[in-house]
RNA sequence: GGCCCCUUCGUCUAUCGGUUAGGACGACAGAUUUUCAUUCUGUAAAGAGGGGUUCGACUCCCCUAGGGGCUGCCA
């Protein structure tokens, strides 16, 4: 069977990285038939955020990357949040040390700096709490049995720590990387369990996803480095033969591919880098996401399939259960990949292109009173129809067809200009008393009639076509002329010609 | 600094020793559209460098360079 699980940290809004390493290890999941679990591991209780923990689950949900087992869904490994199994770390922490294999450490985190300090200004490489200086550190290994029992006596705080042995190399089996290896001497003797009870994330790691009957890790390529520990203590425990695989995720890198993306990207480059806003009366918190502008999940999704993995085929765009049916994870991809987000862009609008207007309606409405507009106007339905396919993001669908639902357009009259001529005054009256007897007032029909009169008329197509586009909207550009006159109607389509007319005259 | 990972068009990528190195985004040009967008067609655009191995390397090995990650009682 196989179990794979999510495991964030709620210390706040979860960036697409997170989002794509959630994703590849529930196209894996569903794909093998097996569980994805959604585990919270909050036992950083400084960088604990409120709200996170939801926030991730209603991205997930958003997304459609629904877990099996977890804090609202339960399960039979419950409790799914780390913070509620601290004396499941500790009796772990503790059997360890039971059996010599990890040791109590009361350095302070004043000494532990004051050492990296002290290092540092010298020059030399860092500070590394290892076995060869264990014995000089404050610790059980290196304290008399009387230092040690007064210390515990008058409960001095500690962590425990990892005995790491040196000059043993360690193989791990990544299955995108192949073999990577490690030298044990270069390994910290890393804390297991902090000095408040709460363990670290080595440690809650192990034990749960071998409680968890986690059978493959998939975790970002920042977590490569501590695999080493994390075999090390699958064999401390004696737990080697059900370790899970690996699978280190090459890092998604910033729009300008100069690091991994970060939070605070989205500001710096002005994109959405998380799936939903986190709205903040503190401007410089205050967090939009792919859904504020407007992308459909369906969209993000399949824009982060791809980022790092391929189906080698040609076929690029896949409903999520296409991603389950060609996912192979043999295909993840090893170099990092940069955020690109007019990719993204160009994904959205494959889907925006297919929408329909029935299940649209309820965002439809929700952004045109978002823009000032009555979001039951009689021309919803046939402006989403004419401007769908002009569209990235459906929201902007108001911002390119406001003309259709204000009386008081706007009007760019720096390009107006360069197309007016005074004799066109004239022929906009014409060609609104040629409109006027339109029946039915169809594109069809003011087709033709406009274009018999502007042929007879003597006019140039290109001279009056774009006066005429920027009588109705205001803009010169846009969709089909007599389609916006359709869905404006005869009143006022016509109004608008003349009202043009008169002032341009 | 140390350790680890990575390296094909500007970007995302295909290629699993023998290809005119393919596709997509973006760019540019043309067709359609009186405009813009869509759609269609086309163009430019890549194997970091140097050594090996091999009849033959983008593909395997080594070195160099460059990029990235880790180096916390953060995850």
């Amino acid at each position: 069977m196989t179990r794979l699980r999510f495991a964030p940290s709620p210390t706040g809004a979860l960036h697409i990285g997170g989002i794509r390493t959630a994703l590849y290890n529930y196209l894996l999941a569903r794909k093998r038939g097996g569980q994805f679990i959604l585990r919270i591991e909050d036992t950083d209780q400084i960088r604990f955020v409120q709200g996170a923990e939801e926030y991730i689950m209603r991205a997930l949900q958003w997304l459609g990357l629904n877990p099996d087992e977890g804090i609202t869904e339960g399960g039979p490994f419950a409790p799914y949040r780390q913070s509620e199994r601290t004396s499941i770390y500790q009796a772990h922490a503790r059997r360890l040390v039971d059996e010599g294999k990890a040791y109590l450490a009361f350095d302070t985190p004043e000494e532990l700096d004051a050492a990296r300090q002290k290092l540092a200004d010298q020059g030399h490489a860092t500070f590394k709490y290892d076995a060869s200086v264990r014995a000089e550190m404050n610790n059980s290994v290196s304290l008399s049995t009387e230092a040690l029992q007064e210390k515990m006596a008058s409960g001095t705080p500690y962590t425990i720590r990892l005995k790491v042995e040196p000059h043993k190399t360690i193989h791990i089996q990544d299955k995108i990387r192949g073999d990577v290896s490690f030298d044990s001497t270069e390994l910290d003797d890393k804390v297991l369990l902090k000095a408040d009870g709460f363990p670290t994330y080595h440690l809650a790691n192990v034990v749960d996803d071998h409680l968890m009957e986690i059978t493959d890790v998939i975790r970002g390529e920042e977590w490569l480095p501590s695999t080493a520990h994390h075999v090390l203590l699958y064999r401390a425990f004696g737990w080697e033969d059900t370790m899970p695989t690996f699978s280190h995720l090459p890092l998604i890198l910033k729009p300008n591919g100069n690091g991994k993306l970060s939070k605070r990207d989205g500001q710096k480059f002005g994109v959405p880098v998380f799936p939903l806003a986190w709205p903040s009366d503190n401007p410089d918190e205050n967090i939009l996401g792919f859904d504020s502008y407007g992308f459909e999940p369906e969209a993000v999704i399949n824009f982060l399939a791809f980022l790092g993995w391929n189906p080698g085929t040609e076929q690029e765009i896949f409903s999520l259960n296409q991603l389950i049916e060609a996912f192979d994870p043999e295909r993840i991809h090893k170099a990092g990949a940069r955020f690109d987000f007019e990719k993204a862009l160009w994904f959205n609008q494959q889907y925006v292109m297919h929408l329909d207007f029935e299940t649209s309606k309820d965002r439809l409405r929700k952004y045109a009173e978002a823009n000032g507009i009555n979001p039951d106007h009689e021309s919803l339905e046939a402006v989403f129809n004419l401007l769908k396919p002009r569209l990235h993001v459906l929201k902007d669908v108001f911002a390119q067809g406001q003309y259709f639902f204000k009386d008081d357009i706007s009007y760019d009259d720096a390009e107006i200009d360069k197309k007016w001529q005074p004799e066109l005054a004239n022929a906009l009256h014409s060609i609104a008393d040629v409109l006027q007897s339109a029946e039915p007032f169809s594109a069809e029909n003011t087709f033709t009639l406009a274009k018999e009169w502007i042929t007879t008329s003597g006019i140039k197509m290109g001279a009056i076509m774009p006066v005429l586009r920027a009588a109705l909207t205001g803009t010169t550009q846009g969709p089909d002329v007599y389609a916006i006159a359709a869905i404006l109607g005869k009143d006022k389509a016509v109004a608008r010609l003349r009202k043009m007319a008169d002032k341009k005259k």
